[in-house]
DNA sequence: ATAAATCGCTTACAAATGTAATCAAAAAGG
DNA sequence: CCTTTTTGATTACATTTGTAAGCGATTTAT
């Protein structure tokens, strides 16, 4: 059995930088975030990073005196795990009904719509 | 503009009983959540009321030595916000790829299928 | 009427979370 | 070489959350 660990709401920002460059420095990763938001303060990140060592989300190897941070947690079981948690707080694990309310309420655009139909029509004649 | 509360995952299920069944004492309530659940104990169900009531997503009125509680928040605002913010966290807000990961991931019934190409077809052509 | 159950109110307390500051060591710049 | 910067480690601290217990008033059952 995998141990999918909790990834907080702020961690995760951590994580999806993580995830999408791969090893990183701590610098990288500060470099990152502060790019989308500049309210990110160097040492608030610092903090995270321990943290997801701690829940041995990442790890890190030694790069001179500076650390190389990299996932150890598996992305698509990590959003797999945080979708049905939502699913089932929100919409009591009933996946049409929050399909339904996303459909609905964010306006698709017409290819998003085509392109879901044809997801859709995928799963729907296999 | 609407103060949608902050309401957590614990909160939220004392929240949905609300919301399904209308102006409810604590009793009816706690019986409500035992009944899907037998963990929930009495005395946690209370704090979260009155955790609830201090957020002002839920008042109550006096009925003999009782309360009656009801929401104040809105349920489908509640809904939205808290789909907003899976979103935002979990796929960086982008709606395409979420759908795709439950469609994917979570097996749908043929019906279910169907539903939702009706669904996206009323989208579709409006 | 007396004891037991129930009510809301108040208080408790640890873990998780967000948000950093301090500190010591090391590296880099001048 | 000495100063500034950088880095990880340690410590801090308020807030939120989960999970209740205690207390005094009030019903309710006996």
């Amino acid at each position: 059995m995998k141990n999918i660990p909790k990834i907080s709401e702020a961690e995760w920002e951590v994580m999806k930088v993580l995830w999408a460059k791969g090893p990183c420095s701590a610098r990288d990763i500060i470099l990152a975030l502060t790019q989308g938001d500049p309210d990110w303060h160097p040492k608030t990140v610092k903090t995270f990073l321990g943290r997801l060592v701690a829940k041995k989300a990442i790890a890190f190897e030694r790069e001179g005196r500076a650390y190389l941070y990299h996932p150890l947690a598996n992305r698509a079981e990590c959003v797999s795990k945080a979708s049905e948690n939502f699913l089932k707080r929100v919409f009591d694990g009933a996946l049409r009904p929050m399909l339904a309310h996303f459909v609905e309420n964010r306006k698709l655009s017409a290819s998003e719509i085509r392109e879901l139909r044809r997801l859709l029509e995928q799963k729907g004649e296999p």
